[in-house]
DNA sequence: TGTACATCAGTGAACGCGCGTTCACTGATGTAC
DNA sequence: TGTACATCAGTGAACGCGCGTTCACTGATGTAC
């Protein structure tokens, strides 16, 4: 038997219907077509319904970035809680970059959502895009100083960004590539970025001294 | 006087407008705005005009698309010429980054284009974009190979990928975070990516060990 | 060199389409007595 | 518990808009004799 619904469940149930409804469009290709008329079909109600809900087409998209990428974000502030659990120090640091990679690889649809707007600075979308970028980075950062990175004064802090953004960076393009069947083995995948950790963690050592002069001494104690 | 005009010299002429208009267009911004109507108003043609030079809307897209990602490609490459006039070995390895860096920085426009329709599919610049991204991966391979990183069977060759796609993601990254005024130093960042490619480069000493074999014979190096 | 015709770059007006949004309305649910 | 009214979720039809594209046409340029 149909439960009689009350008004408050009904609406909020046609709500959610909207909702689901642009969820699946846009994350399955272009939000270019996310319109409110396709939206409420796809819902099975009237064009007219989407206005009972939702101000306007862009107040929906807004609503459901930040959604969307408040979900991929805390997916991805699980790998640390993760990575603490590893045994050694090696392995702590291959699952800080295997769990980032499993959660990218697990929702390739978000996935690519995030990096398709990323760059719109007209898109609805891009606002909360790029405000979680930005909180991904600050993430790292934190992860860094966890792990004694220097972090005094403006320029150790603009190096720890540019090292969060490496990763970040180096992570989500060799996601993309073992998404794209370029790469199909996510160990070999991690071994790479462990392999650029090697690099930029020399910054822990950088206290006023050039890349260069750094990297003579390294070429020297391996030669020794 | 106003010279007499060939038939031909008109049509290129009028041609040549719409081209410009486009580009400006879709240089400026959302691409998602060039619409023929808005190309043939700014090239101050009838809309109807439009359609005595290209076949479609796409049709111009494409074709701009090819002409702008070549420009670009074309001065990315001109990198490894300068890098190879460099003095010392660590010099051709600066240039290597910085000259793609100014690139970047000098055509904020077109790289950022570049950055937004890339993962497209649908747009019809998507494709001239992913076959630009190819292209300059297999460029960087290429110097990988000329610097003398192991590139024997398909494993390496698939880790000379990897390496090439983090170079790029990561010159890439910085020199948004330099346009954003993140980074206002172009000599940090080049000092950054060097350092990244110490620890790519241990890959030149992989023969068959792993990561973590490979790092703790480095670490030990170090620190004897 | 002049004339008659062919070609062709460019035009204004119109078409159909999908879209975002509005509006007067309907019928079911909630509430006051 | 029943009745009269208020509220409100959802609707169908319509509006205006910008867009991609087409079409019959114009007027200048090219060509054959």
């Amino acid at each position: 038997m149909s439960a009689p619904l009350t008004r408050r469940e009904a609406k909020e149930r046609t709500r959610k219907r909207l909702i689901d409804a642009a969820r699946e469009l846009i994350l399955s290709g272009d939000e270019t077509r996310v319109a409110a008329s396709t939206v409420a079909k796809r819902a099975s109600v009237a064009g007219a319904t989407f206005y009972e809900h939702f101000r306007s087409r862009d107040d929906l998209l807004k609503a459901l970035a930040d959604d969307l990428f408040d979900e991929l974000r805390e997916k991805l502030a699980t790998s640390r809680w993760e990575a603490l659990a590893a045994p050694s120090s090696e392995e702590k640091l291959r699952q800080e970059f295997q769990t980032p990679l499993a959660v990218l690889a697990a929702n390739p649809d978000l996935f690519r959502l995030a990096l398709r707007v990323r760059h719109y600075p007209s898109s609805p979308l891009g606002d909360s895009s790029r405000r979680f970028s930005g909180n991904t980075r600050s993430d790292v950062v934190e992860e860094l100083v966890d792990r004694g990175y220097p972090h005094d004064g403006p320029e150790e802090r603009r190096r720890l960004e540019m090292i969060a953004d490496v990763h970040i960076a180096a992570t989500e393009v060799l996601a993309l590539g073992y998404l794209a069947g370029r790469y199909p083995d996510l160990n070999e995948v991690v071994d790479m970025l462990v392999l650029v950790t090697r690099g930029t963690r020399l910054a822990r050592e950088w206290h006023g001294r050039s890349a260069l002069e750094l990297d003579a001494e390294v070429v020297q104690a391996r030669n020794s």
